[in-house]
DNA sequence: GGTTCATATGACCGTCAAGGCATATGAGAG
DNA sequence: CTCTCATATGCCTTGACGGTCATATGAACC
């Protein structure tokens, strides 16, 4: 289970990052939100802090988890080498479309008269 | 095999991509590159484009396959919302570096005289 | 102490995907 | 047409992961 990208691989954990994201959870929020079983949350929340993407403050008998930056940032930090190649793209579509433009008006111009 | 999430999981295909960042590259390109066998290529990089990363070119005996953004912009777009949290806990961050800042520099002149 | 609530752990099972090997396809060269 | 180069596909085995059920831990309250 090394990297962080196969951590978030899971559906249901991504679902549990989603929800750490607006706020801090217990456990018991969690598996009440989300409609999973609660030994299924508790694995995926080790998986979770064992990867550094949450850690965990205990609080009575909760255990409230939250957020840690840092997995996250390294997938970001990933997909950084990749952002000028679409951004390009875009710049392509868009001057694409501004030809499509110019053309339709041409177009209309013609089916006036 | 779903999710664009899945796909990257795997190593070898983020260096596929990785490698295809900088330039389209055929097949053979890609099993010297990164020394992997080819059968292993043709295998990741037909599940790379049955979800979408990638297209192939036919070039005579070659194909050449290049990258398309939409499945990482999908992931990138996914990674949005936490962005915000991250860059609050490294002006966090930054914060308490600057009181450390201050803190050592009066430290500092405490020890000098 | 015992009981209950909140969470974690362990064992078992099914599924699914990756790697390796052999082989198929298909275009081009002779 | 045949041979070869470039790539794709099928089959099989193996390992890993997630779900479920049962059970353990452990704090709080009586």
């Amino acid at each position: 289970m090394e990297s962080s990208f196969a951590i978030i691989a899971e559906p249901n954990r991504r679902s549990i990052l989603s929800l750490l994201a607006s706020s801090e959870r217990s456990v018991g929020e969690i598996e009440r939100r989300l409609r999973m079983p609660q030994t299924s949350v508790s694995k995926h929340l080790r998986v979770l802090r064992e990867a550094g993407f949450v850690e965990a403050r205990v609080e009575a008998r909760r255990r409230v988890y939250r957020l840690r930056p840092e997995p996250l940032m390294e997938i970001d930090a990933w997909l950084a080498p990749f952002r000028r190649f679409w951004t390009a793209h875009i710049d392509a579509l868009e001057r694409h479309l501004d030809r499509m433009e110019q053309t339709s008006k041409k177009g209309r111009s013609d089916e006036k008269p």
